[in-house]
DNA sequence: GGTCAAGCTTTTATCGATAAAAATTTATCG
DNA sequence: CGATAAATTTTTATCGATAAAAGCTTGACC
């Protein structure tokens, strides 16, 4: 029985604070990805019925952080190289996207906005302590939101947050085998500056090679630890 | 009490089965927009307890098609012509990005897809009685799926199609409207043969009219039913 | 008449138990 | 020994009941 369900809001139920510690858990790598997930072992930690536990995890798989198969429960979303690609693509072919579109209507609010963003990303100590839901990684995703913010569509912002989500369990799982690659603080402050100058090209160019750059350090981090 | 439970699949649970039904009726429109959804009265109606109710509103809720609040139960997302806006405007985006990179990268069994996709979809005949599941609106979506195909990403295509149900909730409810807008077919073919033909531009053009069109034309039927 | 509170009703979230399915072990036979 | 079948254990899906919250009604009071 934890104690986590005690820091519960006033009206949050179990199963949104349960689904919330799976989540940081699942994305901090502290639960396995690949492993079978055991139901009443989740009840008795939580010290709860399998209702709210099943709901939980219902949520989780609608983020694609579980898989559920019937009649055969739940598992923890496995994570691979294939996969890192896959993501990293996308991010590149959906933000180029984003930011092209953000860069020719974004307006003077839109600019301060990213700079701001940055500034606050560039005063927030890393916290490599609690790296889930540290500061910087909350920095750090709001910056990458900022310059996305004026492409239009609410849609379009979800589903970068979300693949966003995904890298950033990656980077994660990398950070607690080991990995520490340099500071980005030069990429994001040049990415900032492509984007207010309204250098499309060179924005989008600088963006992606941001993304591509993570996945090469995991990539060689995660083929090392499997040798 | 509803048959819907008997054509279970063997080994499909109670929720997966209702969840099939609940989406249909929120896609096809018959479970109205914007309505609370009575947790009591779905559960006499398929004559099941809360549990797989609770589960299946959850899978949808992942879906966008229904929306949560703690203790305050669900209700049928509702729409909007900003939202259908929005919808039309991510996915002129990302299915440009995958369309340009399907085209740069699609060989030859590529092609092959859509042709076959095409010629499905003109030899099948819209069933307007059940639009919800008809083979047309099927190999409508085969057809759509096809064009981006090539385009190297499982994530990519995951939105799209994402996407492409978010606009068919909105096509269908206008069906269900009286709406009765003329063929596709045309467009269709241009956009097929843009497509193999590697004109990656006036595919793209074509294909984004494309939904700018759905757009337009429910906006219309919307706007006079209102008045 | 309008507002606020106390009590009543409806609805939601959670529980503990049970039936049904899958996984695992044991037993049987060639 | 190996493999299939039977029996057992574990796990999942579902149920029906309950407590707690939200929503609604009514009536006193200004």
């Amino acid at each position: 029985m934890e104690d986590v369900l005690s820091d519960t809001q006033a009206h949050a139920t179990l199963a949104s604070t349960i689904f919330a510690t799976l989540r940081d858990e699942i994305l901090s790598g502290a639960l396995r990805p690949d492993t079978k997930i055991n139901l009443r072992g989740l009840c008795e930690r939580f010290g709860v019925a399998f209702s709210p536990v099943r709901e939980a995890l219902n949520r989780l798989s609608s983020q694609n952080l579980v898989r559920q198969t019937d009649r055969r429960g739940f598992k923890v979303s496995p994570v691979s190289l294939d996969e890192l690609a896959d993501i990293t693509r996308a991010r590149c072919l959906v933000n180029e996207a984003a930011l092209r579109a953000s860069i020719a209507q974004g307006g003077v609010a839109w600019e301060e906005e990213i700079v701001l963003a940055f500034h606050r990303l560039m005063r927030t100590p890393r916290d490599d302590a609690s790296p889930g839901d540290s500061h910087w990684t909350l920095a750090h995703r709001c910056f990458h939101q900022s310059l996305l913010g004026a492409c239009g569509s609410d849609w379009l912002l979800a589903y970068c947050d979300h693949l966003f989500d995904a890298a950033e369990r990656y980077r994660l799982i990398g950070l607690s085998a080991g990995g520490n690659w340099g500071d980005a603080d030069e990429e994001h402050r040049a990415i900032m500056q492509a984007s207010i100058d309204r250098k499309a090209d060179e924005a989008v160019r600088l963006l992606c090679a941001h993304f591509e750059k993570t996945k090469a350090q995991l990539r060689v981090l995660l083929t090392r630890e499997r040798a």
